[in-house]
DNA sequence: AACGCGGGGTA
DNA sequence: TACCCAGCGTT
């Protein structure tokens, strides 16, 4: 048998029983692809339940305020995923009367719907004679066909996009599309892959000449920046407290966070005390200042790693515009701050 | 062509 | 730690 039949046949053995394989409504696989856009199986399922339940159809999603939309999405990342999905569902459901796009072309049009989107719902939702190319089909036809092109080069998606284009078996671009991202996911693994019990191991060019642990070959590093963010959590005679949307570029963009002092380095606890009694966030008097974490939380960015202090800055009478603890659960938030409020803050 | 964008899992 | 995950949009 040769790859593609034997990795579908693969696949009809081993995938996983995922609600969105269940269906060929572009709805719904146009959500699960976005969600799953980086991001496991496992983290994404939950919220792709979320959305279906809460938008049953295009138009649901359309109909709802982004802030909405944000608040789902809270906690799954990458969130001009989530604010392009609202914008596309309100095309879709204004301008094309609730129907996706039929077709591979028309589909990347879309804002969030790149190549590899839009090969997915074309196959998937319509059997359209498009490969994929992700992360996992990289990895696979890397390893068999021995590749050291750097996947991370400009000229990668092409070569591999060709190639995949090969392999796809007549009528069946469905199933070997959705094949070869499984078997990349679940046997075809980056990390210590179990190739003695692999069903292409005798063919498998990279296994031969012992370089699985080698391919793909990825040169781009991701430098890290580190931040250092100070949250005054203001808190007035009514326990009210401000909120403030992140309209600038950068991360966490349109998400809500309390007052934001940010350091350049590690300052010390009381030159950012100093630094809040000098700053003029709001005009009430201040009566008392708190360190609520003694010990920094780190939350790592791919690409930041943060160092998170939340203080709790007590001030008298009432703050104009203030916002309420009940009120504020509603607004969508970074992760890092919204589990320190659900821990800390009653 | 290179970079910015989350959060979590894995070794 | 470092790398990776059903990538995309911007510059």
């Amino acid at each position: 048998m040769n790859f593609s039949n034997t990795l579908i046949h693969w696949y009809l053995q081993n995938k996983r029983d995922l609600p969105w394989r269940n269906t060929v409504n572009p709805y719904q696989i146009w959500l699960s692809e976005i969600m799953l856009q980086q991001t496991r199986v496992a983290q994404g399922l939950p919220y792709f339940l979320k959305f279906i339940d809460r938008f049953p159809t295009v138009f649901d999603l359309a109909n709802a305020d982004e802030q909405e939309v944000l608040k789902l999405w809270q906690g799954l990342g990458y969130y001009s995923r989530a604010r392009n999905l609202h914008k596309t569902s309100q095309i879709v459901a204004l301008n094309f009367e609730g129907k996706f796009p039929d077709n591979y072309n028309d589909l990347l049009e879309l804002k969030g719907i790149g190549e590899y989107t839009a090969a997915a719902i074309a196959s998937f939702a319509y059997n359209e004679n498009v490969p994929v190319v992700d992360g996992n089909v990289f990895r696979v036809l890397s390893r068999y066909f021995n590749i050291e092109t750097d996947i991370a080069s400009s000229g990668a998606k092409k070569e591999f996009t060709a190639l995949a284009k090969e392999l796809l078996p007549d009528g069946k671009t469905n199933l070997f599309n959705q094949a070869i991202m499984e078997f990349g996911a679940l046997q075809c693994v980056p990390k210590n892959p179990n190739c003695e019990n692999c069903v292409l191991n005798s063919s498998c060019l990279a296994l031969k000449f012992k370089k699985v642990s080698d391919l793909p070959i990825k040169l781009k590093k991701t430098k890290v920046q580190k931040r250092f963010f100070n949250y005054l959590i203001f808190k007035d005679a009514i326990g009210n407290t401000i909120l403030q949307k992140r309209t600038q570029k950068g991360i966490w963009h349109n998400l809500y966070e309390f007052s934001l002092i940010e350091t350049l380095d590690e300052t010390s606890d009381l030159e950012v005390m100093e630094l809040i009694e000098r700053q003029n966030f709001i005009k009430n008097q201040i009566e008392n200042i708190k360190l609520l974490n003694p010990i920094k939380i780190n939350h790592k960015l791919s690409h930041q790693h943060l160092s998170v202090s939340f203080w709790e800055v007590q001030v008298e009478g009432k703050i104009e515009n203030g916002i309420d603890y009940k009120s504020a659960l509603n607004f969508p938030f970074p992760i890092v701050i919204y589990n320190f409020i659900s821990k800390n803050w009653k």
